[in-house]
Order: structure tokens, then C-alpha cells, then sequence
DNA sequence: ATCCCGAGTGAAACGTGTTTCAATTAACCG
DNA sequence: CGGTTAATTGAAACACGTTTCACTCGGGAT
């Protein structure tokens, strides 16, 4: 589905990663990127359409290692409530680890530029996808190590959707500063209390 | 709480929110506005703080007029849900009039600057605070015309922050182009009903 | 009326994302 | 090998957000 990235383009992204996460969005300036990845500024430019594009190719890089601890660690709990919660611990454990990093990422997965809107959708199934089996407490892998596809239907693929718009919204919050880290939290924690309650009523 | 805008500033966020008509976000160029709200580039930046900080103020204005809709027609319907719902109808119609200004808007106030942080709080708190008096069936307008405070606890309060984060989350797929108008309401009523089911019951 | 000061002005300059282009190099095909 | 095509390079130019600065202006305090 996804070509793995060639060597050139992978080593572009790399340090997009390396200099936002020392000092955030601003800190990409393509010139750096394409001399510290030793390319002229127009090869950058044939192989990412725009900043933005670059810095969610990254975001897909750093999907793909959540997805990879994802099935290392599998969200564990008694109940859909604490793995779900269990499954937001460990994406904030990776997010605070490099703030700057994560905070540049969304900003520019959430850019809203046009050309982005695939990767943007893609990015969000992923999520939804992890949700789901966090749902499920079954997490199903492919033969090529990476996650089966999403369910498109069913009540678990409306819960895991929701609950991955409360968590967009929070984390939206979150990058521009509205709440810290524990109140990002404690508001999953309230809202997904709400949404699981209705989820597990018969409509 | 709020002073009026003084009479330059206010021709100046006025010209801003003609261009983003037109043409979004990026037809917002200062020197555009400057000239056209016939100020210097300079005075435009001692009133704003930058371009997102400028289009925060349209979202405030825009945000005034939304509030007048929802007192002169509050929400109509039979339970929570379709009242709920009646208002984010009423906000898509808004929305959908001048989607290149609503989508500049959304970009501005969720650009993650730090700066605006407060006025991203204040943004989500105007909404929350409709939504609360939407589950309640009951506008409540101060002697100054406009919503009396918001209320920051209670049941209902916490279904309101919950609404309010899943929309937000939907208009941004909206402006990225995720999904289009009918969709947006679709997700939206599908995760009220959600919501609004783990609301309804004794915990 | 005079002085003073902060707001406003106009113009230039700077930084960085993006585009362009001629010249060079690499890759592939017969 | 020769030739054709695509990718890469380096450098310059462009667009626009942002900053700076010397100058002007208008209104209040003395």
C-alpha cells in the first residue's frame, strides 16, 4: 500500500524531524533541511509539495512507530474504558517525550491545506483503526507486521470514531496551550466516560 | 469584559473578513488590508499582533453575530438531540455561506500560536456556552443583550464540552476537505446520539 | 501658545516559503 | 558505447508576513 520511502526523501524527512523536535514548525526552514540533508532546496521541493507535506510525511513516519508499540504493548484493562484510556496514556507518553515535534506535526496534519486531505483522512484511520481494537482487546496484524484493515461499519467503528474526535479537539487544545497535559487527560477520561456509557446501551 | 473594537480597528478587521470571502485565508494579505482600510502596514501591526491574531478578531465578530442568531431563534426540538442538533444546523448554514472565510478562520484560531491561546479558550467557551442552554431549553441573555456566563460544572456542562469537542473536531475535516457539509452532519448527529444516550443515564 | 508624547505614516529591509531556470549529472535503453 | 530522458544542482528571484526607523501629526498638560 505505502512504498517504503527512498533513501533521499528519508533522509529529508529525518532532519525535518531532528529540527523540529528542537525547536518546533518554525524551526524547519527548508533551506536547513535540504543542506543538512545535503540536497539542493528544488529536489525537497520535487519530492514534498510544501512544508506542510514534509512535516506529515513525517507524521507518517512517527505513525508507524506508534503502530509498532502499539503491537509490542497492546492496551491492557478489565474493561473497553481502560484500554481505551490505557491506548491515550501511551500516545501522550510518546507526545511529551518531544513536544515541539509533536506540536509542529499537527500542525501541520491540521494545515487544511487541499492537498493534504488523504493523508490527513489517513491519518485519522489510523487512529480510529487502533481504537477499535483497543475496543476489542483483539489487536489483528497482517503478514507484513502492520495492521489489518479498518472496520468501516459495526458499533465499535462508531465508538472508536468518536472518541477519535474528542481526542483531535483535545489535542488540538492541547498544542495551542488551552490545557497541560493532565487536564487533556482528565477530559478524555470524562468524555470517553460518556461516549462508552451510550455505546453500551441497546439502541 | 469586552470593549467595542475603536473605529480603525474595526474597518481593519472588516476589510480582512471581505478579502477572506473571496478568496480564504491566503487572500488575506496585510498589505492588501492596510491599503484597503487605509492605514499604514505599521498601524495594522500595532492593533494586531499578526495575521492569525487579526482573523481571531473577524471570529470574534463573527462569533457576536452567531450568538444574536442563536437568541433571536433559539434552538426548537423536542428532546436534547434534536435541539442540539437544530443549533449545529443553524451554524452549518452560517458556515456554508462563506466557506472561504469560515475555513480562514478556523485555520487562524487553531493555528496553535501561543499568543492566542486565551482567545482559542474563549472561542470554545462562547460555543460550550450555547450548547449548554441548547441541552437546556433555555437561552438566558443579560441585561447587555448578550449570553449570561457559562456554567462550569454539572451534567450538562460536561455533555456541552464533549459536543463541542467532537464538532470541533468535524469542522476541521470539514475545512481539510475530509468530508463535505452532509457528511460533517451525519458524523455529527451519529456521535451526539452516542453522547447524548451516555448523558441521559444515572451514573 | 508651547511643549511633549504617543499614535500614525511611508518606505525600506529582512526572513523564509516557494518558484524558476540554465547547466550538470545520473540512469536507462537500444 | 551513444543518446535520450529525467533528476539534481546552484543560484537567483519572487511573494508575503514581519520588523524597523525616521518623520509627521494632533491633542492634552503646563
Amino acid at each position: 500500500m505505502k512504498a517504503p520511502l527512498e533513501a533521499r526523501s528519508r533522509r529529508i524527512v529525518e532532519t525535518a524531524i531532528e529540527l523540529a523536535e528542537k525547536g518546533g514548525f518554525e524551526a524547519v526552514r527548508l533551506r536547513d533541511v535540504a543542506a543538512h540533508a545535503e540536497v539542493a532546496l528544488g529536489t525537497l521541493y520535487r519530492r514534498f509539495r510544501s512544508k506542510e507535506d514534509l512535516l506529515v510525511a513525517a507524521l507518517e513516519l512517527e505513525v508507524e512507530n506508534l503502530e509498532a508499540r502499539f503491537i509490542a504493548r497492546p492496551p491492557k484493562g478489565a474493561d473497553e474504558m481502560e484500554r481505551v484510556m490505557s491506548f491515550f496514556d501511551m500516545v501522550v507518553r510518546g507526545l511529551l517525550r518531544r513536544q515541539n515535534l509533536a506540536r509542529a506535526l499537527l500542525k501541520a496534519v491540521s494545515s487544511g491545506e487541499p492537498e493534504l486531505t488523504q493523508k490527513m483522512a489517513a491519518f485519522h484511520a489510523h487512529i480510529e483503526r487502533m481504537l477499535v481494537m483497543a475496543l476489542r482487546e483483539e489487536v489483528v496484524v497482517r503478514e507484513d507486521g502492520r495492521l489489518a484493515d479498518p472496520v468501516t461499519h459495526g458499533r465499535d467503528a462508531q465508538t472508536a470514531e468518536t472518541l477519535n474526535q474528542v481526542w483531535y479537539a483535545l489535542l488540538m487544545g492541547w498544542a495551542g496551550g488551552v490545557h497541560g497535559r493532565s487536564a487533556m487527560l482528565e477530559k478524555m477520561k470524562s468524555s470517553a466516560q460518556l461516549v462508552l456509557r451510550g455505546s453500551s446501551q441497546r439502541p
